[in-house]
DNA sequence: TTAAAAATCAGGATTTCCCCTGAGGCTTGC
DNA sequence: GCAAGCCTCAGGGGAAATCCTGATTTTTAA
């Protein structure tokens, strides 16, 4: 890039109180310049081919698209478009996700201007950033890792044995008859337990209940 | 501890330099009592057996035994003592090492005194302490793995937008009818997605479309 | 001992899911 | 223009899931 053109940046966030907000910060510094500011990840990747940014700043939660999954797929068409992830809170899933789906800086969103300014600078020129927090918290997630190594999971028990079975099972993809099959008895059986552990845990379904397995650690959601 | 108490404190490093050095450091601080000075892991030990400190500050590369497998024997015979490692340079392989068998903290040598004094604290209450450069250490090396795992994957989009949308909602626990209702189109319409989507994933049903959405963070977990 | 909870199963009704074939309209790129 | 891909929808059918009521046996806890 010629020091003489300014850093282009397009703003995604489903608030618009937030994209101002980031553009007032940045109004006044001469080498930056807005291009863009949509509310969606969809509308971002739509930008992004109407007129390119050198940086996006994106929120990761927003109302459709995840940041990370509008990353992937910016990142999928021209993966030196530089990508900082701005967040409300940070979470250790997510910043992992995210420098996998490949962005250049995580920031949270009470950062002040001259962190800003240096984030974007940062990635424009080829490097990262992530902020003491974030790096704190990868550390702590390292250290967690490495210390507790064998530590037996408890879990309240909401749930019967023969309940806690069969989520597992029902969790694993498995439909209702082959859980029975595995377990040796009745396609009712299932049925019944299944109606319980919905009641039980207050799910609508089966996907729901997906989703409660996983969260619970009772599988683990690499088993794909 | 009654706070009457002092914190016991054991030195070990092979040059008394050091342990003297250390030793003058807390000299002054009320808190804080030194109970021993030896020059090995395996005095270390045998100190810690006669009279059991609190803390123990030990260097790591020494004559004989590490400090890493002096940590190991300590707190085999009583995990409730603190060890912070004190070291000339920081490498990851010994961060880790350390983590593993279960060192409380990680200090560099030229730490100055109140970072010295905020470890022992920290350790002694419970907590662990890493200063900053070691945590910039772990996450520089996660952030280099995680994104060489991205490097040959380079997945092109699989799914078409749309096809991300359906696939977004029903991972959300919608069922087919509600998905259709809220995109206002056919149920029909959403089945043909589905079926597209099981296809070109791999995937066999709606449970394990749901964990691949987890898994690929187009989904939050935590949305239950 | 007795009551409650858990685990088992059935019949029947209804809905939803999954798959198949086929097809029309739409935009995009060559 | 034309092929390709995408989005839309339909009919039909089998499999599976969901929901209901009701029941028996075993285990657990008060």
């Amino acid at each position: 890039m010629k020091s003489t053109e300014k850093i282009k940046i397009l703003l995604v966030d489903d608030h618009q109180l937030i994209r101002e907000g980031i553009a007032s910060m940045l109004g006044d510094c001469n080498d930056i310049e807005i291009i863009g500011s949509v509310p969606s990840g969809e509308e971002a990747i739509n930008a992004v081919r109407m007129n390119r940014p050198d940086v996006i700043l994106m929120d990761i939660m927003m109302g459709g698209m995840t940041g990370i999954e509008a990353t992937r797929w910016i990142k999928g068409d021209d993966p030196d478009i530089k990508v900082i992830l701005v967040t409300m809170e940070i979470s250790k899933e997510y910043v992992s996700a995210g420098i996998t789906s490949g962005v250049n800086g995580y920031l949270p969103k009470d950062s002040d201007k001259k962190t800003l300014i240096d984030a974007i600078y940062a990635v424009q020129n080829g490097g990262h950033f992530f902020n003491d927090a974030i790096m704190k918290l990868v550390f702590e997630d390292f250290y967690s890792r490495e210390k507790l190594k064998n530590v037996p999971s408890k879990l309240p028990h909401e749930l019967t044995k023969r309940e806690y079975e069969i989520l597992r099972q029902v969790a694993s993809s498995k439909s209702n008859k082959e859980v029975a099959e595995s377990l040796f008895i009745s396609i009712k059986t299932v049925e019944t337990h299944k109606t319980h552990i919905l009641e039980k845990l207050g799910l609508k379904n089966t996907t729901e209940l997906v989703k409660y397995a996983i969260k619970n650690k009772i599988i683990a959601v690499d088993s794909l």
